[in-house]
DNA sequence: TTAATTAGTGTATAAATAACACTAAAACCG
DNA sequence: CGGTTTTAGTGTTATTTATACACTAATTAA
């Protein structure tokens, strides 16, 4: 290991710290942002709900490793995800000491594949304003850290298509927008910047609704060879 | 470990990774931009220079760690250090399964405490654009992306304050600015930008050299109640 | 048939960006 | 000692981008 001290083949002969995957998964439940959390059966923090994760294995990598749990979570496969952060505070876990690698994952709502849990299920989805508090170990502030990077990511990437269906209406992203971002956003400004962006498509379908039919979009896909785009909702507000 | 499986108290049954920390260091040497890397004495790779880092212990937090391996290696304390990511591939280690997390490191060129070593120690700087090729493990990629990273923080930053000494010129600003970002920049619109962000402390100081003489300025520190500031460069060009 | 509702466009102003011409103060050089 | 070179620093303007908000459009509800 890039080191200079002298280090045997077998390494496990060092006191090794324990590694974890704890995956922040992300979805938008009847156009609300919301965040899958799994609720403590035993000690630590017994009763306390955290987000989910589990130790890794040796023959998987870490992006593996969190892909396993996500899919042992929510059973959806091929989503957005994204490494946020490693947290390893010596006491963070009362038992042992334990390094957590934290992701990022976006699902769709619309997958049926998510198990849409009940009241009492230890599994459930909660809207990210009104989180339970306080969550197990460090849990709040991996949290808070994910929004917190979710928010700025919007701004410079096209991540928040992760969330929408196939096809969507203009104003249904923006109003994905506002749902991370937090905030209102100008309905003329938002439609000109995204058109300008060229990474919508138009399709012939509409969808009828109370007022006048809205078109539908769909995301246009980066083809190879096609030169690569970001969109960006604004140049300012960014993660520290 | 936020896991719905039984756990035991006594986690180290099970197989685990070991975890080490690598420290990219960067810092301005002859108004360059330098990395620092060591040259590997054993196998694996043998020969080959890598970033410098080592394994965390378990009673150390990992930017601990981080800095502890900074100081061995250069001496300074105190420093600018911020988590890049973590690296944890099944195979980047020969010997044993290895999770490396990446930090990087600024420290300012002026500091005596850095160990400016000759062509032949085992501890080297090398300017950004002339590295050794391959570098140890999967140290290519590591410090590709830590360059990346430095780049990119630059422009919402005050990142680069971190490399200068206490009086600089607004020129010399620029001219890591450019060093970083690898291009050059408007000298009149980064006058007015610089002097706009209000960041900068005129100082009574000049300092001549052959042409018309220069104002010295330092880094205006967040004083406790100050509004926090950030200044930004521009606002294209991002980390993906 | 009119009001309410949601969709979508247009426009005027302000602000940020970028390019580049200009002035200033010293050293260098015949 | 007077012009040339060199580095420092300011000003001016055109263009692009952001922001606020007023307007038109197409449908349902009453």
């Amino acid at each position: 290991m890039q080191d200079e001290r002298p280090v045997p083949y077998d390494i496990s002969k060092y006191p090794l710290p324990a590694v974890t995957v704890d995956v922040v998964i992300f979805s938008l439940i009847n156009r609300a942002l919301h965040v899958l959390l799994v609720q403590r059966k035993r000690w630590p923090f017994e009763g306390r709900w955290a987000i989910p994760g589990g130790f890794i294995r040796l023959d998987e990598s870490l992006e593996e490793a969190a892909r396993r749990e996500l899919e042992e979570e929510t059973g959806v496969r091929d989503v957005y995800l994204e490494q946020l952060y490693t947290f390893g505070d010596v006491q963070r876990d009362p038992r042992h000491r334990v390094i957590s690698v934290a992701y990022i994952a976006l699902v769709r709502a619309d997958a049926q594949t998510i198990r849409v849990s009940d009241e009492n299920s230890d599994v459930r989805w909660f809207p990210v304003d009104q989180l339970p508090s306080p969550l197990a170990f460090d849990h709040d502030q991996i949290l808070a850290y994910a929004l917190s990077r979710l928010r700025s990511k919007l701004e410079y990437t096209t991540l928040a298509f992760q969330l929408l269906p196939e096809l969507f209406s203009i104003l249904e992203l923006k109003h994905i927008y506002e749902q991370i971002l937090g905030e209102k956003l100008d309905k003329g400004n938002f439609y000109r910047k995204i058109k300008e962006a060229g990474i919508l498509e138009e399709t012939p379908y509409m969808r009828e609704g109370r007022g006048r039919p809205t078109r539908l979009w769909r995301f246009r896909r980066n083809r190879p060879g096609d030169k690569q785009f970001v969109f960006r909702w604004r140049e300012d507000r960014r993660e520290s």
